[in-house]
RNA sequence: GGACCCGUAGCUCAGCUGGAUAGAGCGCUGCCCUCCGAAGGCAGAGGCCAGAGGUUCGAAUCCUCUCGGGUCCGCCA
């Protein structure tokens, strides 16, 4: 239960006592930190409710919770609202539970766990063979492996899927453009049937060079085109020389791409492709022809997915084009079949860019109505563009679209030049000076986008991104690093911090400890919400209120005995709360900076 | 044409299941280093919450309309 529950159902107790819906009893934290630490409004919709006087109300609920040991001061004020303000032993109890807990559940969970836990396949990749990971595959990796990092910490079961684009009229685009450069490469020999080359033929620069030239041949002549096709096709029906070249294309592809994601410190359990949906395309068209969703229209086959209650036109899914072959509607469809049967989740969600909402609801709709997956069990988080600072889609001076390679760069050698700067990390030897820049670099970039809601999009700024100051992913380090540092010096076993209880007496040390103690409320949100931000603003929250502690609280050099014990303990509470803040946000610590 | 999202401080953005004096970071002004590394701390200036109506004891938040910006709307995925 988080400390909000537990206070709401206090005084949700207070309001039943009174004849009163325990409902009302909602505490939150308060907008007024100077005149309380939580709040409740009840007592205002219960006077509505029952046409009374709401201070009068307020004022029996506050005779009743004052009487209770764990409110320091319960205040009624303005029309009717419940100042609430805890005891600082209640404080100092709960902080001790929150930090044995973390101790002992390290293994299996957080200071808050939901209920009940749910295996989940999680959707955050989407790329594609020959094509570099671009900007437009960030978003997806950092909310996705910040979303699977919650979702465990919680107590959820995740398997993070890449979807890899391993299938489309991409892959006949590639072999035929390979097969005009080098027709004689045994691959193109259809008297040939088996022992292909271990090696491949091409490397993953010929690729990455190939694709758009085959994609522009293909778009501006027909011809080109058809030849594609054919090879697609040939390629799906199982010709060998095709299949043994497509196992080449995706192998070297998967090698650059996984190196990519591994950088950005994202990982996935499945390597799955469209090409392990596509043995269930078939049966599954059958399928839904029985069940009589499937018609033709067209020339080609589509099922109807709109509904009557729609104030929106929802257009029919195209299940199979008029050229015969299966649209990426299909291959979601069939994707949802084989995550049934691969792994039987309770839920798959799909962290891919808003402007796909249509097409996923289109996607969910007819799995339900196939009865494949229960579309509440189906869910798109959608999320807002990076943008330039024209406010459009962030693009390279020259208006192509930014590698992430090239991205990863340019924030590493920017977080080198403030480490330079800054004079930090001198005397370090310049392996370590690298990867401190590489982590500094990349919490810059999670910590700039996890900070946006999900849904919102946001201006790609490297210099406000990368700085030291204010609220940012480098700032967020640098405070963890002086902790840990902090701490170094002031117990450097580490034991002050096993035993001694919490002493709260200073305001700083009170504030410290709720922010501590609020953390369970933020992973909740985070987590039923599915927005990482609430996280990051928690962690700045925390880092801000151990700043003003450590401001105004002697540590090191603290008199009294067990005073400097409890600060000490406070500090790697602090710490180490912080640093779980950002493991979450899939941002990793640098032991020094 | 239809549907959805968004207009909040000079800038970048939170807050939106209605509640007290609308918050944060950057930038700006003035103070503050005898814990550890000034990362910051304290004080301050800066807002008709796009505009107009409506519901309500109470609206940035809910409803309607207007203006401005963005996105999507069956055969590429």
């Amino acid at each position: 239960m988080t400390l909000l529950d537990d206070l709401s159902a206090r005084v949700g107790a207070a309001f039943a006592a009174e004849g009163l819906e325990p409902d009302l009893g909602k505490v939150r934290v308060s907008d007024r930190p100077d005149l309380a630490q939580f709040q409740c409004n009840g007592a205002l919709a219960a006077a509505k409710q029952q046409n009374r006087n709401p201070r009068e109300i307020a004022g029996q609920l506050a005779d009743r919770l004052q009487a209770e040991e764990i409110f320091r001061e319960v205040t009624i004020a303005g029309p009717g609202f419940l100042n609430l303000a805890l005891s600082d032993a209640f404080l100092a109890d709960r902080l001790c539970s929150q930090s044995r807990g973390t101790e002992a559940q390290k293994e299996n969970g957080a200071v808050w766990q939901v209920n009940p836990a749910e295996k989940i396949v999680l959707d955050y990749g989407g790329p594609n063979v020959a094509k570099p990971l671009h900007v437009g595959h960030l978003r997806a990796a950092i909310i996705g492996e910040s979303l699977k990092r919650l979702f465990r910490y919680v107590g959820h079961t995740v398997i993070g899927d890449v979807h890899f684009g391993d299938w489309g009229l991409q892959m006949g685009q590639l072999i035929s453009e390979l097969e005009n450069r080098e027709p004689a490469l045994p691959y193109f020999d259809t008297d040939k049937t088996d022992g292909y080359p271990d090696e491949s033929p091409v490397t993953l620069a010929d690729l990455e060079a190939m694709y758009p030239v085959a994609s522009a041949a293909c778009k501006t002549d027909p011809e080109r085109r058809a030849v594609a096709q054919k090879a697609t096709f040939d390629l799906q029906a199982g010709r060998p020389g095709y299949r043994a070249l497509w196992q080449h294309f995706v192998a070297i592809s998967r090698a650059a791409i996984e190196a990519e994601y591994d950088d950005l410190a994202v990982t996935f359990d499945w390597w799955k492709g469209e090409s392990d949906a596509h043995p269930q395309i078939d049966p599954m068209v059958s399928d839904l022809r029985a069940k009589n969703l499937a018609e033709d229209s067209d020339g080609a086959v589509i099922v109807r997915v709109k509904r009557e209650t729609d104030r929106k036109d929802v257009p029919p899914v195209m299940l199979v084009t008029s050229e015969g072959s299966a649209g990426y509607h299909t291959t979601d469809i069939a994707t949802i079949i084989d995550r049934k049967e691969a792994a039987g989740p309770d839920r798959m969600i799909y962290v891919v860019d808003q402007r796909q909402a249509l097409h996923f609801e289109q996607v969910f709709r007819a799995a339900h109505m196939a009865g494949y997956f229960p579309e509440t069990h189906l869910e798109h988080l959608g999320f807002g563009t990076m943008n330039g600072k024209d406010g459009k889609p962030f693009k390279t001076r020259e208006g192509g679209v930014l590698k992430l390679r090239d991205m990863i760069d340019m924030v590493t050698d920017k977080a080198r030049e403030r480490i330079e700067a800054s004079g930090m990390g001198k005397g370090e030897e310049a392996a370590t000076i690298d990867d401190i820049a590489h982590k500094v670099g990349i919490a810059a970039l999670k910590f700039a986008d996890l900070s946006n809601p999900r849904t919102s999009d946001y201006v790609f700024d490297l210099d406000r991104f990368t700085a030291f100051e204010g609220k940012t992913g480098p700032y967020l380090l640098y405070a963890s690093v002086r902790i840990r540092s902090m701490l170094a010096k002031a117990d450097p076993t580490g034991e002050t911090a096993q035993s001694g209880p919490f002493q709260l007496a200073a305001e700083e040390e009170r504030e410290l400890a709720l922010s501590l103690l609020k953390f369970d409320e933020s992973l909740r949100l985070a987590v039923e919400k599915r927005m990482p931000h609430i996280i990051a603003e928690h962690a700045y929250g925390l880092a801000q209120a151990f700043s003003r502690f450590y401001t105004n609280c002697r540590v090191n050099d603290e008199p009294n005995k067990s005073v400097r014990a409890s600060r000490i303990k406070l500090a790697a509470a602090a710490g180490e709360q912080l640093d779980q803040a950002l493991d979450l946000l899939g941002i990793s610590v640098p032991t020094r900076m």
